[in-house]
DNA sequence: CAATAAGTTCGATGGCCATCGAATAATTAG
DNA sequence: CTAATTATTCGATGGCCATCGAACTTATTG
């Protein structure tokens, strides 16, 4: 992956926030185990395959139930961590449905290799 | 650690001028097999020691050849990259030494893990 | 159809930040 | 001491960005 690529990532990743988004999503489709407390925030059964691939759903609503941000702003971190490439998104009639993308967390595992 | 300092990190590495100027740094520190072509970016003789801790002289003069920006700018960045604990710095006469911080790099190999 | 719910888009705003050149400080060489 | 080299600091500037509320769109429900 190039430099550019690399900045991009980690300019998503830079907000605080945005972060925390991002991680709350990430840990749900790779360590369903480790979430907090959230117990809503799980993939539905049926939903999810094999780790990392898991899908959220309504993953929108969970978030702004979770964060003290308005719904627009939050709408706004989710496209910018869709554009990084960190995460993947589709609508489900009203709804989000989102996983992280595999590609992404590879590459940051292999940053400083 | 925690988010707000993963975020920290991040936010060092989100500038593309600034990622270019730290992997200058951590390529001369942990992997000098693999510097491209600036003979002279590399840690004296003498000076180094273990892969992770190896001291480069002359650093910002270095870079400054190697970039198109000016002095001020690029003595902005590494102050950034000492503020987010990426890389540590200590005058030598009219000279810089500098060192990638370990416990960052491992930092950000811990993350996603 | 009407009402509610879920996200998106838009415009505004305030703040942060990358960059520059100039002035300054610190160190070394002649 | 003087001149040259090296890096820092400062003020300005232009641009990007996180955030908000309001208006809007789309989908579901009754």
């Amino acid at each position: 992956m190039e430099q550019s690529n690399y900045s991009k990532i980690f300019k998503a990743l830079s907000s605080e926030q945005r972060l925390k988004i991002f991680l709350m999503i990430y840990k749900q489709c790779c360590n369903p185990k480790d979430q907090q407390g959230g117990a809503e925030f799980k993939a539905e059964e049926g939903k999810s395959c094999c780790p990392g691939t898991r899908i959220i759903e309504k993953a929108f609503t969970h978030v702004c139930d979770c964060m003290k941000l308005s719904r627009s702003t939050i709408s706004h971190h989710f496209k910018e961590l869709q554009n990084a490439g960190l995460i993947t998104c589709e609508r489900d009639g009203r709804n989000y449905r989102c996983k992280v993308n595999e590609q992404a967390v590879k590459a940051i595992r292999d940053f400083l290799k």
